[in-house]
DNA sequence: ATAATATGTTAGATAATCTAACATGCGTTA
DNA sequence: TAACGCATGTTAGATTATCTAACATATTAT
């Protein structure tokens, strides 16, 4: 099990969660509703958040914060995933070289967030990393 | 907050505990009952669990796999607990000279675990740390 | 053979969570 | 200004998860 595994793991009820994030389940729930976050379930329809989760909702707080509404938050993390999985394959060495090509050149005519403080590891990930 | 408060936070109910150790709510429970655990509870009296607890759980399990009852383990796991405040003692230098001294002198003639296997970072800590 | 240990099982009570509905405050727009 | 949409609050009723306590059972130790 590597990180991004552990990082997915369901494991706090919305409880918890209420707790570590500071936003009520109407808020929690109101996100999922909303295709902001994607929290399993048990076997009796309780929801189970990740870490990745967690993190989400804190990102989320934030944006709200700063005066964005749901529909312009979904966007942003949507393609901040995207640069996620990129910079992730490139860790991996997964890509060809033709495709590093194709995201280079893409990356000098449209820079994204790709190597910015935006990708930097999560709030949560961060909190209960160890170093 | 440092790893070792991070560590110490009540974060997970019994459900998500068991499918982490493999135990069952009647183990967990039977094993609190002895003293090898202490989860904190919440308002409404249901246990939360850390990340410690669950490296505890998982160690008694699997000395209990090799023979030993709940009273040996008990010894061990509150030896290893005095063992790793010296080592968090050491490592912070929070030690006089002297105290350093007695323990030096004391680990010649009575050699503890202090550095060995036993004391490095807990199962589950390791499962969630980053690297 | 009996006693102790560790765990299973059950019952009844309580806590936590669920969905769905309606209410509210606050900008935005017609 | 009136109507609307968004984000959130609140409530009710149902369901799931967890709790304690008691009794049952299998294995181990005396």
């Amino acid at each position: 099990m590597n990180d991004k595994e552990r990082r997915m793991m369901p494991l706090f009820s919305i409880g918890i969660v209420m707790k570590l994030t500071e936003l009520t389940a109407r808020q929690i729930r109101y996100y999922e509703e909303h295709k902001l976050i994607f929290p399993e379930r048990t076997s009796g329809n309780q929801r189970l958040f990740s870490f990745n989760d967690v993190d989400r909702l804190l990102e989320i707080k934030k944006l709200l914060d700063n005066g964005l509404n749901l529909t312009g938050i979904k966007l942003l993390l949507d393609e901040s995933d995207v640069e996620k999985e990129k910079l992730a394959k490139i860790r991996k060495s997964e890509l060809t070289e033709k495709e590093l090509r194709t995201i280079l050149k893409n990356e000098l005519s449209h820079p994204s967030k790709l190597g910015k403080t935006n990708l930097r590891q999560g709030e949560l990930a961060r909190f209960f990393s160890k170093h």
